[in-house]
DNA sequence: AAAATACCTGAGTATTTTACTCGGATTAGC
DNA sequence: GCTAATCCGAGTAAAATACTCAGGTATTTT
């Protein structure tokens, strides 16, 4: 199964869009410093998103990205297999053809957990992330550190 | 979060090893045959899985591995987190300093989903998997399998 | 219209992980 | 003492991942 950086990335970074969705729309720059992640990288994560429809981009000054659907119908499901192929646990990519042309000894259990972990990602919308305190605690700790930033950019 | 080959090598050589347990120890060659699974790599494997006391080694002919304990007492949990180093979902490992030094937006969702995960992976022991109808249809399989290999073998 | 901003794209690369091999040593049964 | 098996460590090939780089294009501000 994949759940790597690439990811993370991605549903930290849609996280950032949806804390930020009040002021307008959000440049990859700025996610890029509040987040920690290389520009570049995120610009491959969001091709994907955009072709998913997950994620408007805005050109020119003053552009970047905003959510392409209100975040309580965006699951960290949806964001995740827009970036991975899918997250499914089997060897053979649900195809059954794991041993030779059969199925391996244990590919329902790995069926089965594919499932679970789909069901879990599925119920956790972008809007009941924001309201997490664990988020909000991280969002407030970032807002200032970037504010100090600006500051000590200005002097 | 880790959950590759190796992993599943691993639990699918432990349902094996549980679905002949009745005719002494298992040699890894046997094993190797039936399950598709390259000897030597699993003799890495098993060495971890000795090392926490999952199998017991028999040396010498005749020899192989045994479970280390009931199969009711084994969850596929145990087996990964031999093999792997954990199913942890996090990118820090759990330390919570995913981001420079502190935790990033999303830490705490990739540490409920490690539980979720590692809570479904426990419930599983290899008993039931032995018990499974879909276990038990590829099991037959394999025997009916393995004896035309040995009949050719034998012309 | 020019400049600046920021998206957009594709190709390429360094690193890491994984899956697997190889050679040999050790142990136990016949 | 031969053979079958576990044990052990080092090394390697291939794949995936994370990331860079070099450009291009659309849009807004001036």
């Amino acid at each position: 199964m994949r759940l790597t950086t690439r990811g993370r990335y991605a549903v930290t970074a849609m996280l950032d869009l949806a804390l930020h969705y009040e002021h307008g729309p959000v440049s990859l720059a700025e996610i890029a410093k509040r987040q920690g992640i290389s520009q570049s990288y995120l610009e491959q994560l969001f091709a994907k998103l955009r072709r998913n429809r997950l994620v408007d981009g805005l050109r020119g000054p003053g552009g970047g990205y905003k959510l392409g659907r209100p975040g309580d119908t965006i699951s960290v499901a949806d964001v995740i297999d827009a970036v991975n192929e899918s997250v499914d646990a089997t060897r053979c990519g649900g195809q059954r053809n794991c041993q030779d042309e059969h199925r391996c000894l244990t590919h329902d259990l790995w069926e089965d957990l594919s499932t679970q972990i789909r069901q879990f990602l599925s119920e956790v919308s972008l809007d009941q992330l924001v309201k997490r305190q664990s988020v909000q605690a991280v969002h407030r700790l970032q807002e200032t550190q970037v504010s100090d930033l600006q500051t000590e950019a200005s002097i």
